[in-house]
DNA sequence: AAGTGGTCTAGACCACGTA
DNA sequence: ACGTGGTCTAGACCACTTA
């Protein structure tokens, strides 16, 4: 016979049912308990089917409220961002590697904005160009702050990137997180080969530990670039 | 005094062990059992904190294999894509709706290959304007599968968006998400106020019902925008 | 005040992957 | 084969919210 019924089928049998309209967008659903009973399976086992369901945007919790299906199901999708190199490697490619520039300077009020009150004046700056085939894939303009991680200034950025350094020696514990598109400048698009004035999907990311901010990276990514999206 | 350890506690204490170097990029971690014992909790509790950390991708769990921290943390985010009008209305603008264009059409090869072949030869096309306190928001380019959808014939979309008639009355099971970038073409600019060849950002979203696709939309966002995301 | 979701516990068994 | 994570159960108590 067929396995037991786990919570990963409970969850899939009230989501047929709210998509075969045996539960409309604004129904109260049974409570927990009673569709235990006729599931004939444990109470917790109804509460993870439906915790994944919130989760996912499709019915609304509330205590004493019960549960009813959302009017305006909320599209979620995860966005992975990995590490450049992988990325690349994931998709295929053969990674490549180049640093344009690194030096101290003071950031600009972008990025100060961004790290807000916790930054010193000066950060180490790292420009540096991702390849996949020998084609320019994203080039990363990097803002390090310098008290936090004061062994980046030893490390040979022309031999592994300051992404893949940052991430496998300095944990964060939070970060936050930016998409937007900008036009390519003359420089950049020299640099990621394409044309000036190109549409370009810009990220931002700026990384904490604790209360201090540890970097800001914008990737710029090249043409034609699509964002994975999980839903 | 404090509350009794909850898994969320456990959670963050495995993960301050991990941000302060207890525990560093590649080590093992202790069996789920060892841990409950030390924090006098039930098994449970440390997988549901455990299970919480692996979808963050902080930590790799393997049968057999037993915890280990990421070397390459992967930095997930959610995407929250909410209906036009709430996500302008929670923005504190006055939303405003236009509709441009309805017709019955041949959809371009772009709208077939994201349908499959579940999709007839015409579909519904609509383009619509999405205002925030009468600036445009967003210029949506749907395409909808009258075969699945036939009700949304009879419907006055000058009153009401697709988008929203669509999420109130066919729920969807799946859907895919591609974020890009494009150049505004001066149709495109002229309808969204901005200069032609303004970078725009481009969100794509097929949404099906079971192996059916209901509709694909490409919705061009006004220059300046910034796709919300939470971490 | 009472009802409903949220979580913990202790024990059991299963599933998977490594040794 | 065996060790480890994954899940279920039954019962209990807590937390929040609304009637």
């Amino acid at each position: 016979m067929g396995a037991r019924t786990g919570w990963k089928d409970v969850r899939d049998r009230i989501h047929a049912q709210i998509l075969n309209g045996r539960y409309e967008p604004g129904d109260k659903l049974p409570r927990d308990a009673d569709i235990a009973e006729d599931l004939m399976c444990a109470r917790a086992t109804v509460q993870r089917a439906m915790q994944d369901l919130s989760e996912k945007g499709l019915i609304e919790r509330r205590r004493k409220g019960g549960t009813h299906v959302r009017r305006d199901p909320v599209a979620r999708a995860t966005l992975s961002i990995p590490l450049m190199r992988r990325e690349i490697e994931d998709g295929g490619g053969v990674y490549g590697y180049r640093l344009i520039a690194r030096e101290m300077a003071e950031p600009p009020e972008r990025v100060r904005r961004a790290m807000g009150a916790g930054a010193p004046a000066e950060l180490l700056h790292v420009t540096a160009l991702h390849l996949s085939d020998g084609a320019a894939h994203a080039l990363e303009d990097r803002w390090v702050n310098t008290a936090v991680v004061p062994e980046i200034l030893v490390i040979d950025l022309s031999t592994i990137s300051a992404n893949e350094w940052l991430v496998g020696n300095k944990p964060y514990s939070r970060f936050t997180l930016e998409i937007s598109a900008e036009r390519a400048d003359p420089g950049t698009a020299a640099l990621i080969g394409a044309e000036p004035g190109a549409a370009l999907l810009m990220i931002d990311r700026t990384t904490w530990a604790g209360e201090a901010p540890i970097t800001a990276v914008r990737a710029r990514m090249a043409p034609g670039y699509t964002l994975p999206t999980r839903s």
